[in-house]
DNA sequence: TAAAATGTAACTATTATTGTTACATATTTG
DNA sequence: CAAATATGTAACAATAATAGTTACATTTTA
């Protein structure tokens, strides 16, 4: 029904990151999301293949971003973080006797091509410093 | 991860419907769909709670459309089978003493909600009669 | 060498979806 | 009126995805 909270978890990591410049561990980032750090750390291991984070272990270790926040669009972590369409079809295949079920498939397709689109337009607007920028804003608000 | 297809198969019902222009049984839709056809049932009942489907009991009953398929759009549609947000945000609620866990969910609602309002544009300009009409194309290309 | 950190497997609980059977109820036709 | 046909919905099973958790091998640094 909806697109699973990953998508925002993973934002907020980034976010997280970019504010504070410095590795973070997977535990020090569970502590602002409010989860386990196996949860932090499944995600980590997406953006990280992604190439938006370089890990290190060991002591003083942790995750930091490899590319500059600004290069960041939601886009790019929307799509690393979810995976199949986001529309589904029919699970069955519709009778192809019928012209309505035999033709339906492509026509639908279409739309939901079109409509997807739309919205990874929005995405691709925004970047991680946009969302860094609009969180130092609302801080500075509540000094 | 994805929108179920419910929003898929009430689409192909009220095409369906507009196609034949006759009252047709869940059995019968079911046999182009190719599912059971309580699921078509269930479907039905939320398009007729609607307004956009009426029903008839009884021997030669079933569903017909109950508006010109010109003025049912795929955002009501849509909007009927989905229930609940797009996107979801945190499943917890983050570390309030974070600034950026305190901030970030306002700044992740503005742009889900913009996203998802591009996609919703896109689902109020094609109308259940674009839909009959594109099949309809396919059907003459395949005589 | 000890401490700290990652990466991932494995398991549980929860939830949503889809398909299915069953049945009470309503309606039409002969 | 009776039989046939439909709906509407409850109940249940199977499947799948998500989120949370424990555990542990491995790597790195101090």
């Amino acid at each position: 029904m909806s697109i699973n909270s990953r998508f925002a978890v993973a934002v907020h990591i980034l976010a997280l990151l970019a504010l504070e410049g410095r590795p973070l561990s997977s535990k020090y980032i569970a502590g602002s999301v409010n989860t386990n750090p196996v949860v932090i750390r499944r995600i980590l291991s997406l953006l990280s293949k992604a190439g938006f984070v370089d890990t290190q272990l060991g002591v003083e270790g942790g995750s930091t971003l490899a590319r500059p926040a600004e290069t960041i669009t939601l886009l790019e972590v929307y799509n690393v973080s979810e995976q199949g369409q986001l529309f589904a079809l029919h699970s069955n295949q519709p009778n192809p006797l019928c012209p309505c079920g035999r033709n339906i498939k492509p026509t639908l397709l279409t739309v939901f091509q079109k409509a997807e689109a739309a919205l990874e337009g929005i995405l691709a607007e925004a970047t991680i410093a946009d969302v860094v920028q609009d969180i130092e804003a609302q801080v500075q608000s509540q000094l």
